[in-house]
DNA sequence: GTGAAAGCGCTAACAT
DNA sequence: ATGTTAGCGCTTTCAC
């Protein structure tokens, strides 16, 4: 048959003691002698006496819950980055409620609001791709409930944001490109609304003027970045004039499936176009070339987010005063686009 | 400055009206005129009247929430079936509170308490490797909060389980590579706990049988599926007697690490050794040579779970009656396995 | 060290 | 169609 839920007062009637103490019992309390506090847990575990967490958050105006809000978690880079906000938020006594955005604005507004009705006590964000309007967020901040934004950040709120340079990165990679030989190099990117996509949009521009060489409009290939993407930028990729000899592309699957398109067309990667890609996917040391790419600290990233948001709320810290804050990235030099010893 | 929390009281002060009225209207109660509802409506957009999802639940003892526990989030199989779970609770609205066991028992059972003293409707669950004690789900179960299962199983509860019929595809699977001429296939697994590894194991061990070939225990590595694992196998491999002249690997990402490593010591595949995989992950067919795997509907299954939870939570459907509920998966060939026309 | 009492914000009988 | 009232289970001030 069904349990019975078993609260406080059933506790403090079996005892005869009223069901404030044994509130403070259960809560550890150094004001409950030691003597009825044991009575109270051990008659709690008999009972099987369960909190009741809803309850006690009404009462408290606070939830230790967090919010976190992220496009999509099927990316390496983002269950990295979730795994280091469960890591953190579970050992210091908060719980998370994760939830996907699947790159739509109207999901994500859809979530903040759920995430908001229910009293998460702060909000973790990477934003979807094509979020412009952000009054969703705004009704948090009105209320002083603390937003900090991770990798996919905006400049519209007034709120920290955890990110990598991706301007230095896209340049960095794109200048390795040159410095191999390649003088046509496109760059496969995603919704430029995002500071992530942008930044290494600007950061190969900066390497190729640098560098001397010309910055082509059609070399610039806007995506969803996906697997399928991939394929159909190698066959754009084909077709272009000058012909193309790198590609810089702003996430490893997509790098990757352009690649594994590119080679069953006859092309050498890299001798005939040098490939690069963005993340550092664990899959990108299996394919064959070894894919170069950026190295990104997703786990690192998601707990410095979470601690950063969790000592806010303890009052241990004030978030206004460290607005952005950029951890380092690498270049990961794989065989992908070696060629200085193969050709040239 | 900071805006006040402004509750149904609020309004029904402004509107001179009860509070009861305001509830009802703004659950959208047909008893309610629809005079007095747009001016409640009108008013709580005014006054940014934000519903307290805390209140309800407590009041109504019920919250409209499910608990979600999976070993990790970061494999392509998981990731899809959280996205089909999210996409249907969405749809009905249920919220999802999604947690990672990190494949620990210990952290599972953790989970399912918080997610319990949330007073979550009901929990969907995916086992970590090493869980042999169940004890934490019986409390839920015996306060009747349907527990279900997916992909990762177990016999001592009764409880609903959603699967693919792994026995069925290790065999098939298996039975492919000795097709092709494979005729000292290692198997790499997983924890042996736990019905996804141990009957595809089965599976592979009855292919071997019927076939006549030994199945010989050195031959099976238990390991954690990694990608680290698969180097090491490799390695093993290399040192084996009789020579392996096959693989069939639990998951893809092994798979595929393990192939790269036999590649690097100059194994060719699938002439030396055939090599398949488990999952059908994106990155299975992008590989070289793309690897032969089971496809397995990872999104379908979320769904299906989700909605067989929901429908059991409104009295829709009853769970007992439908207790294994076993969906179609198909063996993918690819260039890892096809030897026939090759070698031989 | 313990108890009494009020109230978090909402809902749902029951009454009108 | 609307109002009255009594909690949901917990915490916390204020007493003692």
């Amino acid at each position: 048959m069904k349990k019975q839920e078993c609260t406080i007062y059933d506790l403090a009637r079996e005892l005869n003691i009223s069901p404030a103490t044994v509130s403070r019992a259960l809560q550890n309390s150094p004001v409950v002698s030691k003597k009825t506090k044991n009575r109270i847990i051990m008659l709690a575990r008999e009972m099987g006496y369960r909190s009741n967490t809803i309850a006690s958050n009404l009462r408290r105006k606070k939830t230790n819950t967090l919010g976190v809000i992220v496009p999509r978690l099927n990316s390496h880079f983002m269950s990295s980055a979730i795994s280091g906000t469960e890591k953190i938020a579970n050992l210091v006594g908060y719980n998370l409620i994760i939830t996907q955005s699947q790159e739509k604005a109207s999901k994500e507004a859809f979530n903040v609001n759920t995430l908001f009705n229910n009293r998460v006590d702060g909000l973790v964000v990477s934003l979807a791709g094509d979020t412009t309007d952000f009054s969703a967020f705004q009704v948090l901040l009105d209320r002083e409930i603390p937003v900090i934004f991770f990798d996919r950040i905006t400049e519209e709120l007034a709120c920290p944001g955890f990110i990598i340079d991706n301007h230095q990165a896209g340049q960095l990679i794109t200048t390795h490109l040159i410095e191999q030989g390649c003088k046509n190099v496109v760059h496969i990117t995603g919704d430029l609304n995002r500071n992530v996509y942008a930044d290494r949009c600007e950061g190969y521009k900066k390497a190729l003027t640098l560098q001397g060489l010309p910055v082509r409009e059609e070399f610039i290939m806007a995506t969803n970045l996906s697997i399928e993407a991939g394929v159909e930028a190698a066959n754009r990729i084909k077709s272009l004039s000058p012909a193309p000899d790198g590609i810089f592309v702003a996430n490893d699957a997509c790098a990757i499936s352009c690649m594994n398109t590119l080679k069953k067309n006859g092309f050498r990667i890299p001798e005939d176009i040098a490939v690069a890609g963005f993340n550092n996917d664990p899959y990108a040391a299996l394919v064959e070339p070894a894919l170069t790419t950026i190295d990104y600290p997703g786990e690192e990233m998601g707990e410095m987010v979470i601690k950063s948001l969790i000592e806010h709320l303890e009052n241990k810290q004030d978030l206004r005063s460290t607005n952005r804050i950029i951890l380092r990235s690498s270049l990961i030099i794989r065989e992908s686009t070696l060629r200085t010893e193969k050709s040239q």
